[in-house]
DNA sequence: AAAAGTAACGATAATCATTGTAATTTATTC
DNA sequence: GAATAAATTACAATGATTATCGTTACTTTT
């Protein structure tokens, strides 16, 4: 459980119930697109209007509370942003799965980037695949 | 310069004007989304339809010709399907640069897709941060 | 090289996704 | 608790994508 009302206040955002509604659909679910937090939400506060999640979304993502995850062939995905993590991506039932692991790829990163003269902001890492479920479906 | 006629051919696909126009656009731009491909097309052949683009994109993506590479805040790009490497995204000017390396993260990922059992179909590295030319007009 | 058959194209309509507007409501500050 | 500024809502408007269908073009077979 997290505080939200501080993490947007830390971020110079209003503290809106549906802003906390859209935090706790997030933090709880991980990984949701735009419709799929719009049904959660609506479930505990029917009258929330799709305009208003597109405009946080968009708010909240330029504040640094929230960061996009974009997909190969699917709308992209929310996250609450944190430490930098790698994602696993299921191409069968679209699960997304954070792995948080001080692999050194890391620093590699950030070396390339530096022989390049880049100025590194965002390491995105991810891996498409097939996650154990689905392949037991399969194999069955 | 390539065979793009070989290459339809080979992924099964008719090697018709439009295909071949689309992916000259894109064999030499490296990645363009869209509408940025329409409007390179269209110059050296006005009457091809936007319609024509879009069902194109996703046939030749499915076929493996194509890659989508989604970005964050912008409409996704596309670029030919070539040997796994990163992408170095400028937030400044849009621009995308391939880095090619033999980069030892590439089993490191391989590694910890096989440690949770995860079937690793592809791997996408993408590096957001500002490039060497746009430093320097901020210096400027 | 010509014809047949199949797939792709082009124009437009239809649908779906996102953003803008303006009046009302709400969170914050004093 | 009142004042202020920002956020929400409903809906309109725009933008993006997909579907339709008559026409055109590629490929194969002869």
């Amino acid at each position: 459980m997290m505080n939200y009302i501080s993490m947007l206040k830390e971020h110079g955002l209003k503290a809106t119930f549906q802003r906390m509604h859209i935090l706790e659909v997030i933090g709880e679910c991980g990984h949701k697109d735009i419709d799929e937090i719009y049904a959660e939400v609506i479930k505990i506060h029917p009258s929330l209007s799709l305009a208003t999640i597109y405009k946080n979304i968009i708010i909240m993502g330029q504040s640094g509370v929230l960061s996009e995850v974009p997909v190969v062939g699917k709308k992209s995905k929310y996250e609450i942003v944190k430490a930098d993590h790698i994602h696993l991506i299921c191409t069968h039932c679209g699960s997304i799965e954070d792995k948080h692991t001080s692999i050194d790829s890391e620093n590699l990163l950030d070396q390339l980037a530096a022989s390049e003269h880049f100025n590194l902001d965002k390491k995105e890492i991810n891996l498409y695949g097939t996650c154990g479920h689905c392949q037991n479906i399969k194999a069955s």
